[in-house]
Formats: structure tokens, C-alpha cells, sequence
RNA sequence: AGAUCCGUAGCUCAGCCUGGUUAGAGCACUACACUGAUAAUGUAGGGGUCAGCAGUUCAAAUCUGCUCGGGUCUACCA
């Protein structure tokens, strides 16, 4: 007796998962997908690190199937894919996971406990979680490599990532300078984005508000303006409503101000510049000050006059220039006003303006100095203005906000910072000077000096208007007092100056979807501004860079041995206690607080400190691709000193042998993945750092997937308690289930609500229904013994119907090869999921039941096994990326018996492709024949046409019927018809099929115009033909059909339609039961006759016995005797196909006896009877 | 505020790029059937203003514009 392949009691995944995993550990699957691949074309791939303080949800699932897949799909498809694991560790939510721990704050580092310790605890917290994740990477059947990570806080990394900064900064990208940050003065330190995004940080607060008035200087710039008021506007006679005032009115002053509003007066001390929308609309007015009713000009934009001028009765849109009114008292509004002028704020750019609150602090002489060659003062134009709030006139204070700042750069006004680091004015602002601009001390005495700015404006002619304004600001998470946005030093890289070059880059690369590359990426590299590297913090990659205390000279290290040769070059120039705990080993770790002791020595000889910045933890991840290798030993030095030309020159020609090393195998990467969150981060930085200092893409493909969403579409959130525990989800459905439905339900980049139940469907949808179709296979063929030991039978000695299922499975590979190397694992999924539901499964292994336990073990049956064994076989392949466990458990026990394959594990074998050497009799590529599956298809469609017809009359299929009509279109569909006839008679239990032609006159038609054809024709007149056709009679059709063209007339023109314009089908059949689907008609005679009745009987009572021979637990090879006690009626039906009956249930005796005993009682339409079923022998 | 994705049956999704006249599938529900794959399967049925409005067109779920709703990222502003 040969081996039997395994039979299973039950589809119960996580079981078999756990079996394989067992396995794949035990034969080191995964070394050995790689090691097979020795020598094969590299296919670059690259892991994002993931952070392993903390847990990992569903949604790493998700992302994480997506790179196993691919993977596993380039490496069955030839590759040798290494896949390096790796943890990012640095950062902000360690530091603040351990200070949450340890019960301390950041004012207390340093203080409570020492940096050296601080950094210790961190160090230990950032794998905290690394079992889990190792645990979860292993059970979803994540291959990657995680015994020899790359971990962003060692050294070697550390070194690389140093080596890049030094790189940057010998090209000059890297700069100090200052940028605007948020900072809370309260707390004495500036705040990450991150810490701004903490829930609560946003609060509403009631602030003074003040639109201050600023006094424009009469110049070339401004002369229209004054122009205008002096001719009292440029008068539009059509929109005087009051001729007498219009003609009275003459321009009281000359005085014309800027409106500009603040929420912030603070700010208006340190005010150098006013900026304006380049399109937006903006209008001289003629008016008053509201406070001290004095005649003024002033300017704003048009969309926002009704914020202060009564507008009532008047549509915006219509204000012209010249429009006087004087109307409605009742208003708090002004309602005293003309417009003098109209223009666009490009036309306004650098009209200067009087300073609005001069002191000694911020008169131009300090500005001089602070920037030299400043021209403060003026009128800018830049798009970030709106006329959603205010005037339309942005008060600039370059030191206290972003856009401010950018703008004041881009125009040169200098920079005025009158607050200090307190939070208080400065010196020489009279009055208000070392007052604090807000209550940072918890003062129960603190006077608002806003409130105080806002009253010196308005006795000087200098506010327009006062009020409180209610909006939400940031304040500081920590000590809850508002923050305000301050100028710090920090360190950037340029990005900015290779924009065009990454713009292009990027172009290079398939993003997965589009949109996010072209749009979402695209777009802020468009909009890039520098990348603002500094971070003060304690737990991160410190910036190699040390400064002499004048800072005149500087330094950036690149690499530890640079470092150590630096130290002791110190040491011996400036003697004493320098260096001296590092001269011996030199330096053994990079963080913090080691590196801030170590001071280096200028060319000058002056000392230098370590500038106190940390980096941003995103550019240890974008170094990844060279850092995960750390820097390569360069001692042979036979490519010249360390460069990014021979960065992988120099690691390939370090390893031995060389082949195996790293060259352009390592970079840059074929393939990365990850959340579409990751756009402006790893996405980004892995792009800024390849792009600056290599000059090219780190990626050729990247695909981005959407978020993990709960079943009602919400964020998943721990806050919510929505959160779905991979582990138990894995444990429950299996990994398969769930990679499955994780890649099928949606594609990935569309955000996916996630629902356990859809992982149920698919496990029961799918997997159950492969499972049975496996069962079903070794069920029988154990019974046979068959072990493909047979010659593999040719195409044309098969039938039609096994050509037809592999027909489909070659078109399936066909597919799914396709969508994969298209990164669209989603269309490949659906694809092999719909062949083995509806084609595999509820087609040919149904039709083709029969043949696997019917009959002897000869051609037919042996073709039946190849063929379900090579669709099985295929599909194990198939399935193999998106589900590996399941896959490779079907594999491994199908090729257990078989050993077709010389390989322990499905996934060292190829990936299926079409299978060029079978030539299908009827022509085709492959085993691909196109007309088999079509006709194939007609067959389910009129048998699916048929059962309904059945179940329409109530005739169930075991009752024989005599015949079928179905008409033929044309010869070709006859022709089809007739190659699959008796799978449809056989399907639906039907003697006969005939094929009305097309002439016949059975048949009533249906006309209906072709659209596609007609409508490029006919155009406009479409409707009336269309109409024309929906009134031919049979007569007019049958005519049209003969003669091939019709000639109509609409309108009075005529119209010739060719037969191919129009589609003809088969409506109905007269007298017949009918039913159609598309151009399909079947008509179905219903007539049972005594004789059909007969054979119906037969058959049921053929059905009844094999449910006997079930339920006394015969095996399905036993012989046995039957006897019958019947009515005369059905003995005479049973008597008659008495050979038949015999012949399917195995009987080698039928009796019909007057009386039985302990039978069984069955019912056979209606009619009841006794049989006595006994196994033979 | 900007960018981007999404909105089709109770639920999950096709269809949209390339417009064509009955808008599909699965799940769920209901009824029926099948019964040597049986914790499986088939058939039928109900269920839709294709988010809304406008436009282009002989024809719009499909193309264009706007609006609304949801998500995400970035920014945070006088």
C-alpha cells in the first residue's frame, strides 16, 4: 500500500499554522528561501523600522502582509530577496514613555537624575516590546530577518548616520540658522509638533485684538493713492446715489493708514513689515476713526468691509469706486464711507509705512545692527494671506511666527524679537519694558499689556478697532500657559536647494497608488521648506558638531575614528584635563552625556564644544539604507577616501567572497511599504538623504496602504477601546484568514473597516472551500492510490471540460502574475478567489463528482486526478505570497505523495506561469484555449437558465424532461452549443437539445440599436431610432435580417441601418417555458410523460438507496442486495430501469417481494414503499 | 487653511481610466432544492434618487465644476 496523502477532520487554521511554523523553524524555511536564490538577480527591499516601545496593532498587519507578500512573490519568481529587520529607537515617545514611568519631568534630567542614567533607562525601554513583536512577526508569517537587525541607537549606526551629516555638510547643505518654533516661555523650552498634538493643548481663549493703524509714507510706491484722494476717487457716475453729497465731497486729510489686525499686540512692537495677497482685491476708503471721530484714509481688503462698514442694502460685488453712503444710524458698524480707490495687493508691494510703536529698542538704528541692510517698513506680497479674518493685511513680526518670518526673509525687513526668553519686552520699550506679554508667573496682580497696547493705539490715532476675540490657541501641555511662537537657533539641511532634482527623482518612481506620489508626495516636495534637523532633547543621535566658544570656528565629525583622532589631537594641544577619560579607549558610546564632555580644538587652537542638539529621529530612519550596513572598512583604500560613489564599492569589496556582498544590490531599494502616514516622513527622508548625498531615488517602487479603520469607520484608538488585538484575531481566524481578507476586501491604499466577521467569510468562503475541494480529492484518490505516476496526459487526449478547467487555471496564472507584478495583490486574490469558487469547485468538481468515484481506475479517471491535482497543485503556488501557511500545508501534502517538486517548502519553488509546451487542440497560447472558456460559460449560464425554469414549474432536476430549445444567433453559437450539449443535459437532466436557426420562425425577436455603433452615426437623431426600433414587428425584423440593412426615415430624412448596427435577440418562444439572459434564450418542453415519469422514479428511488447504503455506514466499494415492496405503479418504473438502478447503487440483486420485514419506509413522490438493503459477503 | 483619498443594496466591495440604455458580486435575510465534497452546495426573491446640485452629451454611476459628509497628512495664521 503506497503513502496516502492526509485527510483532516476538520479546516481548523490556526492548528495548521502552528504545525508549519513548527516546521519552517525546524528547516529554516526562510534562510533557505534566500540562501536558494544564491546568485540570482537581487530584488532590494527595505524594512521600515518599527518602533518596539510600544505594542503592534491590526493596522502592522496590514502593512507588513503587504511587504511579506511581495517578497515572497519576487522570490518564487527567481529573486534573491534579503530582508533585513529593524528597530527605530530613538525619540520622543521613548523619552516620554520613561519620564512617565519614573515619575519625572524633563525639568528634572539632570537634576533628580542624571543624563548617563536618564539615557540608560531609555536604552532600556526601547525594545521593551521587542518579544511581542518578534512574537506577532512570526505568527502572521512575516518573513524578515530578525536575528541581525539594524537598531538605530547603536554605534555603527550612529557612525553612518554622522558620516551623512558630514557629507551634507561638506557639500554646505548643512546650516545653522534660525527658525520660528513653538515655545512656552513658562517652561523655559521650545515644543515638538508632536507635544502641540496632544489632546487639550488647544484651548479657546477670549484675547484683546486690535486693528492697528499704519501710517503710509507718500512715495512713488503710494503716489496713486494719494492721487486718489485728492481727486476724490475716480467718479462712476452710474453708482452716485446722492449727486449733491458726491459733488460736495472733498477729502478732508491726506492721512492714509494700513489696517492691519493682531490678535497679538504684543507682537506690534517688534512689527517690521505688512503683507498682502498678490490678487486679492483691496480698496482706499474714505472714513473716519471710530474712537476720535478724525477724518481718514484707509486700505483694506474689499471682501472684509463689512466687518466694519455698514454695508447693509449693498452687495459686495458692486461696489465701485466712487460709491458714497451715507445711510442706517442704527448700526455699530461705520457708516460714513467712500471708496477712492480699488486695486490688487501685487500693485501695493513695497509702499512704505511709519513705524507704529517706535522706542529705543526697535528704532532703525537697532535694526541696522541686529541685520544689516535691512528695509523694514514696507508692504509684502505672499499667498498665505486670506480674507477669512481681519483686514486682509497681515502684521508682520518676523520673529513670532512662521509665515512671517519666511516672508520677512524672502523681503529682507530684518528681525526684531522684543520679547525674551521669559516671555517679557525687552529694555527700552518705555512703558512697557520687562512687562510680561502674558501672565506666565500666575500674577494675580498681571495687567494685560495687551489691553495697554491696544489703549496707547487708541489715543494716538493708531486703532481702528478693539475688541476681545475668542479663538483657540496652543498652549503648552506641561505647564497649561499659552505658548507663542519664538525664534531659536537650529540646524537645517538644505533641502530646498536640490528641489527640482528631487522633484525629478521622483518622478521616477511607481508609486502604489498614484495619487500619493503625484499628489500627496509631489505636492510638498513642491512646497518644501528646509528640514529643521534640531531637537533638544536627551535620547537621540547627537549632531556631530563642535563650535569654539565665539563661534567662529566649527566642525562636523564623520565617523568614530575621525572622532578619537580629534580627541586626542585636543588633548595634546590644549593639555589639563581635556579628553582625558577618552584617550585610552576613546570614545564607546555616541549618545549623550559622553559626547557633550569631549571638547575638540580649532585650526586656530581654540576649543571647541559639541553644539547641544540632538537630530530629528526621522533622519535615522531615511539613513537606514546605508546605516543598516554601518560604514564599510575603507583600510584598503582602493577607491580613495569614503565617498557616496564608493559607499557600496568599498562594503561589496570588504566581503568575502565579493560576490555575495553589498553593491548595487543593497541600493536602492526595488521595493518599499508602508502606512500612507508615512508620506511626509520615512517616505520622505529615505528621498531627501539618497537625493542629497547620492543623488538618486531610494526606492523604484513604493506602495503606500490606507489605515486600518474599526467596522463603523472610525480610527482605531485605545481611547475608543476600538482597537482589534492581532493576537487574538490571528489565534481565532488563523494568520492566513486574516492576511487574506486583509489584502482581498479592499485595495490597500483605501482605508479599510475592519470587521472580524469579514475574516469568518473568508475563512469559510475561501479556505473552506479549497479545504473541501482537497478533501474531496484525497478522499478518492487514496481510494485509487493515485500519485501522478502516470504519464502526464497530453491536452488533446483530455476532455472538454478538463481542458476547460485548465483553460481557466492558465488564464487565472495568466492574471494573477500580471496584477502582481503590478503590485496589485488585491486584483490577484480576487482573481484566484473567484476561479476556486465558482469555476473549480462549483463547475468542474461537481460536474466531474461522477467521474472520481465511478468506474474503474483507466484513462478517464487518471485524467480527472492530473487534472484536479494540477489545479490544486497550482493553486498552492498561487496562494503561496498572500497566504503562506495554508498554502504550503497543501503543498507539502500533495507533494508528499507525489514529489513532483524537489523542495521542502512551497515557497522554494517557482511561481506558477503559463504553461507554454501544452498545445489545447482547438489553438491558443499555453493551455489557454478562449472559445472553450466561452462556450463553457454559455453552458453554466443555460443550465443555471434551466434550473430556474424547473424551479419556476416545480420540477425538480431528478425528473427527467424531454427537450431544450435554444436558439442559435448565428452558426458560430450553434456551433459552440452543440461541443458542450450533453454537460448541459447532463447538468440539468434534460434528453434533448435542438437549435432553432436563426430563420426559423419559432422564435419572437427583439431588436435594439448597437449604441456604441449607432450613436458615433447618428447623434442627435439617436433617440428617434431608437424609438423607431422599439415598434419593428417580427415580420419587419425577420426582413431587416435578410436583407442586412433597413432603410427608416426620421424626420423626413432617411436613414440606412447596416445589420450590424443593431442587436437582434431571442425574446421568446411561444407556447414554451422561457427564460433568457443576455442573448440566451432557453426554452424548456415541460412535458413529463409516462415514460419520463418512470425514469424519474427510478432515479429517486436510486437516491433513496445510496442514502441507506450512507446511513448504515457502508463503504462506498460494497456490493449489496436489495428488496423492494412496492405499489404496482412504481414497481412497474423500477422494474423497468431495473439495470440502471442495479448499476448505481452497486446492487448485484433487485427483488420485488410481497412483504418485508424490519425495512425501511421511504417515500418516493409521494408513493411509499419498504426496501431491505443488505451488504453482500 | 492646503493637499489627498473615499462616498454605489442593511454590510463589504466591483464597475468609473476608455460614457452606451435592466448598475453587478459576496455576506446577511426569506423561500425552495440538492445530498457518496455534507459543519459543504445550488436556485430564486426582496433590497439602489450610484452622497447632492449644476454642466457637457443623442446618451452620465462613468467626463467637468461646485457643494455636503467621512478619513488622513501637512500647516496653524494676522
Amino acid at each position: 500500500m503506497s503513502a496516502k496523502y492526509r485527510e483532516f477532520s476538520g479546516l481548523n487554521l490556526p492548528a495548521f499554522e502552528a504545525e508549519i511554523l513548527a516546521q519552517w523553524s525546524e528547516k529554516q524555511a526562510f534562510e533557505k528561501s534566500v540562501s536558494l536564490r544564491e546568485g540570482a538577480t537581487p530584488f532590494v527591499f527595505y524594512e521600515g523600522p518599527p518602533s518596539a516601545n510600544g505594542m503592534p496593532g491590526i493596522h502592522h498587519v496590514i502593512s507588513r502582509t503587504l511587504k511579506d507578500l511581495v517578497c515572497r512573490y519576487k522570490t518564487m519568481k527567481g529573486f534573491q530577496v534579503k530582508r533585513k529587520g529593524g528597530w527605530d529607537t530613538h525619540g520622543l515617545p521613548i523619552e516620554l514613555g520613561v519620564e512617565k514611568e519614573l515619575g519625572i519631568t524633563k525639568e528634572d534630567i539632570g537634576k533628580k537624575i542624571s543624563v548617563e542614567e536618564y539615557n540608560q533607562k531609555c536604552r532600556e525601554a526601547v525594545l521593551r516590546y521587542k518579544d511581542k513583536w518578534d512574537d506577532i512577526t512570526r505568527k502572521m508569517g512575516y518573513w524578515v530577518d530578525l536575528n541581525d537587525p539594524y537598531i538605530t541607537y547603536h554605534n555603527e549606526y550612529i557612525e553612518t548616520v554622522w558620516w551623512l551629516l558630514s557629507e551634507l555638510y561638506k557639500k554646505g547643505l548643512l546650516y545653522e540658522s534660525v527658525s520660528i518654533q513653538p515655545y512656552s516661555p513658562a517652561a523655559g523650552t521650545g515644543l515638538s509638533s508632536h507635544e502641540l498634538n496632544q489632546p487639550g493643548t488647544y484651548k479657546d481663549v477670549k484675547d484683546t485684538s486690535a486693528v492697528a493703524m499704519f501710517k503710509a509714507i507718500r512715495n512713488e510706491k503710494s503716489e496713486f493713492l494719494f492721487k486718489a484722494i485728492e481727486t476724490g476717487g475716480s467718479i462712476d457716475h452710474t453708482q452716485i446715489f446722492d449727486l449733491k453729497q458726491m459733488l460736495e465731497a472733498k477729502p478732508q486729510t491726506s492721512d492714509t493708514f494700513f489696517l492691519a489686525w493682531t490678535t497679538t499686540p504684543w507682537t506690534l512692537p517688534s512689527n517690521l513689515g505688512l503683507t498682502v495677497g498678490p490678487n486679492i482685491d483691496y480698496v482706499l476708503v474714505e472714513t473716519y476713526n471710530p474712537y476720535l471721530h478724525v477724518p481718514v484714509n484707509v486700505i483694506l481688503a474689499k471682501q472684509l468691509l463689512n466687518k466694519y462698514f455698514d454695508l447693509t442694502g449693498i452687495d459686495i460685488n458692486s461696489i465701485k469706486t466712487g460709491l458714497k453712503l451715507v445711510s442706517h444710524l442704527d448700526t455699530k458698524k461705520i457708516s460714513k464711507w467712500k471708496i477712492l480707490a480699488e486695486f490688487k495687493g501685487k500693485d501695493i508691494e513695497g509702499c512704505e509705512y511709519e513705524q507704529l510703536i517706535p522706542y529705543e529698542a526697535n528704532s532703525p538704528k537697532v535694526i541696522e545692527e541686529i541685520t544689516p541692510g535691512a528695509k523694514p517698513f514696507r508692504v509684502l506680497v505672499d499667498s498665505f494671506v486670506t480674507t477669512e479674518d481681519g483686514t486682509g493685511i497681515v502684521h508682520t513680526a518676523p520673529a513670532f511666527g512662521a509665515d512671517d518670518f519666511k516672508v520677512g526673509k524672502k523681503y529682507g525687513i530684518g528681525i526684531l524679537t522684543m520679547v525674551d526668553r521669559q516671555g517679557k519686552f525687552v529694555d527700552g520699550l518705555g512703558e512697557f519694558s520687562n512687562r510680561y506679554v502674558k501672565n506666565y508667573k500666575d500674577d494675580p496682580n498681571y495687567v494685560d499689556v495687551n489691553v495697554d497696547i491696544a489703549v496707547k493705539l487708541k489715543k494716538e490715532n493708531r486703532a481702528f478697532k478693539v475688541e476681545k476675540y475668542e479663538h483657540s490657541y496652543p498652549h503648552c501641555w506641561r505647564t497649561d500657559k499659552p505658548i507663542l511662537y519664538y525664534p531659536l537657533d537650529a540646524w537645517f539641511i538644505k533641502t530646498t536647494a536640490i528641489k527640482d532634482r528631487m522633484v525629478e527623482l521622483n518622478k521616477t518612481i511607481n508609486w502604489k497608488p498614484k495619487s500619493t506620489g503625484e499628489g500627496r508626495f509631489g505636492n510638498w516636495l513642491e512646497n518644501m521648506v528646509d528640514w529643521n534637523l534640531s531637537r533638544s532633547r536627551f535620547w537621540g543621535t547627537p549632531l556631530p558638531i563642535w563650535k569654539s566658544e565665539d563661534e567662529t570656528e566649527e566642525k562636523c565629525i564623520g565617523s568614530i575614528e575621525e572622532l578619537n583622532s580629534e580627541i586626542r589631537k585636543a588633548a595634546e594641544v590644549l593639555g589639563g584635563e581635556t579628553n582625558k577619560h577618552y584617550l585610552h579607549e576613546g570614545i564607546l558610546d555616541l549618545h549623550k552625556p559622553y559626547v557633550d564632555e569631549i571638547i575638540l580644538v580649532s585650526a586656530s587652537g581654540k576649543p571647541m564644544k559639541r553644539v547641544p542638539d540632538l537630530i530629528d529621529v526621522w533622519f535615522d530612519s531615511g539613513a537606514m539604507p546605508y546605516a543598516q550596513w554601518g560604514l564599510p572598512d575603507t583600510s584598503s583604500n582602493q577607491f580613495g577616501p569614503l565617498s557616496a560613489e564608493n559607499f557600496f564599492k568599498y562594503h561589496e569589496a570588504s566581503k568575502t567572497p565579493p560576490s555575495e556582498g553589498l553593491g548595487e544590490a543593497v541600493f536602492p531599494a526595488d521595493f518599499i511599504a508602508e502606512g500612507v502616514d508615512q508620506t511626509r516622513g520615512w517616505f520622505y527622508t529615505l528621498h531627501a538623504i539618497a537625493a542629497l548625498v547620492f543623488d538618486s531615488v531610494a526606492y523604484k517602487t513604493c506602495v503606500s496602504n490606507g489605515l486600518v479603520l474599526d467596522k463603523n469607520g472610525n480610527k482605531m484608538s485605545k481611547r475608543l477601546g476600538n482597537v482589534v488585538d492581532p493576537f487574538k484575531t490571528i489565534e481565532t481566524f488563523g494568520a492566513d484568514a486574516t492576511r487574506w481578507y486583509l489584502i482581498t476586501n479592499a485595495s490597500p491604499w483605501d482605508n479599510m473597516k475592519f470587521d472580524l466577521d469579514g475574516i469568518k467569510e473568508v475563512q469559510r468562503k475561501f479556505f473552506g472551500t479549497l479545504y473541501n475541494t482537497y478533501q474531496f480529492f484525497s478522499l478518492y484518490a487514496n481510494v485509487d492510490g493515485f500519485a501522478f505516476k502516470e504519464k502526464y496526459i497530453p491536452l488533446k487526449d483530455r476532455s472538454e471540460i478538463d481542458r476547460w478547467i485548465l483553460s481557466s487555471l492558465n488564464t487565472v496564472v495568466k492574471k494573477a502574475n500580471e496584477y502582481m507584478d503590478d503590485y496589485e495583490p488585491t486584483q490577484a486574490g480576487r482573481v484566484i478567489e473567484d476561479f476556486v469558487d465558482s469555476h473549480l469547485s462549483n463547475w468542474y468538481v461537481r460536474l466531474c463528482r461522477r467521474r472520481f468515484w465511478k468506474g474503474e481506475y483507466e484513462q478517464d479517471k487518471i485524467c480527472a486526478y492530473q487534472t484536479l491535482y494540477e489545479c490544486l497543485e497550482t493553486l498552492t503556488r498561487l496562494i503561496a505570497p498572500i497566504s503562506p501557511f495554508f498554502s504550503d500545508y497543501l503543498f507539502q501534502n500533495l507533494n508528499a505523495i507525489t514529489k513532483r517538486f524537489d523542495a521542502a517548502s512551497v515557497h522554494h519553488v517557482s511561481y506558477p506561469s503559463i504553461d507554454e509546451t501544452q498545445n489545447p487542440p482547438t489553438g491558443g497560447r499555453g493551455a489557454i484555449e478562449e472559445s472553450l472558456e466561452e462556450r463553457m460559460q454559455l453552458a453554466q449560464d443555460a443550465s443555471s437558465l434551466i434550473l430556474s425554469l424547473r424551479k419556476k414549474v416545480n420540477i425538480k432536476v431528478r425528473q427527467p424532461l424531454q427537450k431544450v430549445l435554444i436558439p442559435a444567433l448565428n452558426a458560430s453559437m450553434k456551433k459552440q452549443l452543440q461541443q458542450i450539449e450533453e454537460l448541459i443535459k447532463a447538468e440539468v437532466n434534460v434528453k434533448e437539445i435542438e437549435y432553432p436557426d436563426p430563420g426559423n420562425t419559432i422564435i419572437s425577436k427583439k431588436i435594439k440599436p448597437n449604441f456604441v455603433a449607432l450613436g458615433k452615426k447618428l447623434g442627435p437623431k439617436m433617440k428617434a431610432v431608437s424609438a423607431a426600433l422599439a415598434q419593428f414587428t417580427q415580420e419587419d425584423i425577420v426582413l431587416f435580417e435578410k436583407e442586412g440593412q433597413y432603410n427608416l426615415s426620421i424626420d423626413g430624412e432617411p436613414v440606412i441601418l447596416q445589420i450590424a448596427e443593431v442587436e437582434i435577440s431571442s425574446e421568446d418562444i411561444p407556447g414554451w417555458t422561457v427564460a433568457n439572459k443576455g442573448s440566451l434564450t432557453v426554452a424548456l418542453d415541460i412535458t413529463v410523460t409516462p415514460e419520463l415519469e418512470a425514469e424519474g422514479n427510478a432515479r429517486e428511488f436510486v437516491n433513496r438507496i445510496q442514502k441507506i447504503r450512507k446511513d448504515s455506514g457502508f463503504e462506498l466499494t460494497d456490493r449489496v442486495e436489495v428488496r423492494v415492496k412496492a405499489a404496482n405503479g412504481l414497481k412497474d418504473s423500477l422494474a423497468q430501469f431495473k439495470d440502471y438502478i442495479c448499476a448505481e447503487i452497486l446492487a448485484d440483486k433487485l427483488e420485488f417481494v410481497p412483504e418485508i420485514q424490519d425495512g425501511t419506509e421511504i417515500e418516493i413522490n409521494d408513493v411509499s414503499l419498504n426496501v431491505i438493503v443488505l451488504k453482500k459477503g
